[in-house]
DNA sequence: CAGGTAAGTGAAAAACGTTTTCATCTACAC
DNA sequence: GTGTAGATGAAAACGTTTTTCACTTACCTG
């Protein structure tokens, strides 16, 4: 499913919110980057298109577009600082490198047996879980050689 | 293995670090508590007995030993500062109450066989992953349900 | 068990990242 | 077009974490 402004507009409008020209560029510059980005980079990458921006506003779309699920957070490894990447379709997972901060994604992660029986042996109703693999990408391998 | 004394002063001595009354103090406050603990919260119980110590005595110190691993950080839920536990043996994980924070552990996780094939899909090195399951605990399933 | 020294401490201030406030502006339903 | 709820940008407030520095102390040496 590709996202028309059209669709976009209408799924912020379901919420009460509007497309402007701001939300238009952060989500932009998160769906063309490959990797996660600090609000500060997006910030910095927004900027280069659209001066008068405030960072402000990066924290603002940020939390809107979290709220409805076009992005979502990533807490690389060590650092807790929650990053931030483009989301391809629904539940899913990172691979993280430890030295680089290249993200993989991966979707079946296949939890469901352990889900259950967490919830039965300590009574609670699991409603979600976050899982990462930290590690090195193949380049980093290669270069750590040297 | 207990912490004894002698074989805490002999773990930090390893690495150049000495045993100061403030990070007993510390540790002890993390190893009594059942909860994991932010640093402003580790402050305020090992000022009840130490008055006169710093909050950046509380870093320090709190850097000091997940460090040399003998304390953990915690990424709770959405929110993403770092809070802190005791850390029972060598690997595991937790189990995050969404509503009042109550953090339980489990150490059987049975991800060895996603590892492979991570690692051979993407060529990575794992090292290391980070697994959390966030719910209801019992307690505030039933004060939900008022 | 004293003495010297590298390591640790506490206070204040700086440096962050993030949120709030408020006056102004604008997307969009009509 | 017009009105208005919602969005923006600048400045300031905020809380958390780090740095700096003068002073103190744990612990090795003899």
């Amino acid at each position: 499913m590709r996202l028309t402004e059209k669709k976009l507009t209408s799924i912020l409008r379901q919420r009460g919110y509007r497309l402007t020209p701001q939300r238009r560029a952060v989500l932009k510059v998160i769906a063309l980057s490959s990797d996660h980005l600090t609000p500060a980079a997006i910030y910095e990458r927004v900027r280069r298109k659209h001066p008068g921006i405030g960072l402000v506003t990066i924290y603002r779309t940020l939390a809107v577009l979290a709220e409805l699920g076009l992005i979502c957070e990533v807490h690389a490894g060590g650092s807790c600082r929650s990053y931030l990447m483009r989301k391809p379709p629904g539940h899913h997972h990172h691979l993280i490198c430890s030295q680089c901060g290249r993200v993989v994604d991966f979707s079946d992660c296949d939890l469901g047996g352990l889900e259950q029986r967490l919830a039965r042996e300590n009574g609670f109703k699991i409603e979600g879980h976050l899982l990462e693999f930290l590690g090195l990408c193949p380049a980093c391998q290669k270069s750590a050689q040297a």
